[in-house]
DNA sequence: GTCAAAATTCAAAACGTTTTATATTTTTCA
DNA sequence: TGAAAAATATAAAACGTTTTGAATTTTGAC
């Protein structure tokens, strides 16, 4: 192994120079520069990151720790995520460095890893409310970028903007005439669940549309969870059944219409769906059959930006400067039609 | 920040005192030993990774990097083998370099994070005949640990036993009278797909069967390939059909038997479905009507051992001592029963 | 009490960089 | 030609550990 030293001793230089050299530093001849370049090659010179890291203080890692769950481990858009992520990264030479965990004490593998390897700042994904990860983050002064978001926060992140997914989605639905909506939302200690249904229920009101608390649910994002929940909805126990549904992903709606097809229920003359799209390749919104109105916004579109933010926040950017809402966009397809006209009243 | 220094200067002794109080070394009286380490949980010392990698010369991470493709980019199985590596690896106080690589240079991504991160060795999926790869990291000095194998090496890896999975489903099925047996199997470059080729062959040829080309496919492992293939192989068009199927894997077993389903053939009792479980939760194999017949071997179950071999690895054991064949277990279930009298004969 | 052996501690070097403060050389301009 | 300024190079310190070789203290046997 060839080190700096090395080098000066071959050229008759000191290694601050030589440093200098290969830095790109101003202050050094440009002979001497090219002269050192090609030596440092010649004697296949690679630079110890260790050595490097001890002076700078940093790692030049990222850390991402990702909560197994039941939900997660099956879920491959975290896995795409993460890929897009360190592509992301890499590409500014920084390395991710991942963990799973199915910890009970959420913060306890944040602490193990700053300990062990010392990222240079973390991305976290799936903020809940009062999260302790991110009080423990900023506790320690450690950077971190959140996907997703809590309120309105201090810290960098990027997210959708929930709300008017949410409320967009009832505006098209309400110009169809539509009343009786209906929802099934995510899981509810998730922000961008929380948010979804603010957003949902602030429009419905404003259209002067109230929701009987039966109409909202949370629960899983899969299909058998969006079955069971539309199998509810029809069945019209507790009253006349929703003429519109708004699902939280593409995969509950493939549960609503299972559970419309089992029903009889014919999609869109006697019932709307409409979705929010993360654009997971596996379940495509344009294969469904009628194909389905969504709201879109790629989950892979948040890739670029969260390393971006990770990289300006490394370079002493504000968090609260670096704070991206995306909008949706809202693609109508055939799954919504106007109300049939003995559904139209309100509940 | 406080350092060793700060703990020796507190009570006057030497950092070579406290780093071996740390440390646990014996050479250090039981009293001291005592009180530095008090005194450094008082001071909420904690140790300087960046100066241990450096004296010691390690990063304390494994470094993993997978080629992303139309079809690892949707496949679970890849995100829970990482997830289920990386808690392996955790317990052990290492970490994991994660990578994702669309690089058309398989090799360069490696160098990349040599040069940057440094890790202590590699753990490499997915091996390739004269796979570049381990060609450099051979080349290099770095341990590596490989998940699969190519031919009969002398690196460490885990791997199934490739051939008596398939030899395994060709005694079933001759057992039960089918001679004209087809197999859909994986991308004919990588390893497993060429082993159970093989063992396929041999079987079959021990059994004084012949296998037509058309009758023995490769492809990727998707329900759409199961399907397209399995349509392909019961037209007929080529000659008479097969009254068994061997399948690659569980998502290539659904194509079947959706082709099946259009074709109006019967399961079992005209056409015999088998195929290898990797057990991803996603498409499980007692799920299908009827219920599949597998070779089984859990691809989770790869994770501790690839993470102990690293281990082991690093502890300086050699890698030819480090190799594993574990066997798929046999599960007849409802997809498999005897040959219908009429298609009895061979090809 | 003495001396060798064992137990314990220490000072200094090493790991390979970067950075600070200083020294040397070259250039510029009168 | 000489002095000041600019350009270039250097030596030494720093980063925080671990490890080596030596020094000191304690113990045990006589």
């Amino acid at each position: 192994m060839t080190t700096l030293k090395d080098i000066a001793a071959e050229l008759k230089l000191s290694p601050a120079t030589v440093s200098r050299a290969l830095n790109g530093f101003p202050e050094v001849n440009a002979r001497t520069r090219e002269l050192v370049q090609q030596t440092a090659d010649r004697m296949n010179y690679r630079p110890n990151q260790f050595a490097r890291q001890l002076v700078s203080g940093r790692s030049g890692m990222i850390g991402i720790i990702i909560k197994i769950t039941e939900e997660t481990y099956n879920d491959v858009a975290f896995f795409q995520a993460m890929t897009s992520i360190s592509t992301h990264l890499a590409a500014a030479d920084l390395d991710l460095i991942f963990q799973a965990s199915k910890n009970q004490d959420i913060v306890a593998p944040y602490e193990r890893m700053l300990k062990k390897t010392s990222p240079d700042a973390f991305i976290l994904m799936g903020p809940e409310k009062d999260d302790p990860r991110i009080e423990f983050l900023k506790s320690k002064d450690i950077p971190f970028v959140v996907h997703g978001r809590v309120g309105d926060p201090d810290y960098a992140f990027y997210d959708i903007d929930n709300k008017q997914v949410a409320s967009s989605v009832v505006d098209v639905l309400c110009d169809l005439g539509h009343s009786r909506i209906a929802m099934i939302n995510g899981p509810e200690p998730l922000s961008f669940a929380q948010e979804r249904r603010a957003g949902f229920l602030n429009s419905m009101r404003s259209h002067g549309l109230t929701v009987p608390d039966f109409a909202l649910r949370h629960g899983v994002l899969t299909s058998d969870q969006g079955y069971t929940s539309a199998l509810s909805l029809l069945s019209e126990r507790r009253g006349p059944r929703p003429s519109a549904i708004v699902c939280a992903s593409t995969t509950i709606a493939d549960g609503v219409y299972r559970a419309a097809k089992d029903l009889g229920v014919s999609i869109p003359s006697e019932l709307s769906v409409v979705a929010h799209d993360d654009a997971i390749p596996e379940m495509r919104a344009v294969n469904f059959e009628p194909a389905l109105t969504v709201t879109r916004s790629p989950i892979r579109d948040a890739s670029q930006p969260l390393a971006l933010a990770v990289q300006r926040l490394l370079n002493g950017e504000k968090p609260e400067k670096l704070q991206t809402i995306a909008q949706a966009e809202l693609i109508v397809r055939n799954s919504t039609a106007p109300v049939p006209k003995d559904r139209s009243d309100p509940w």
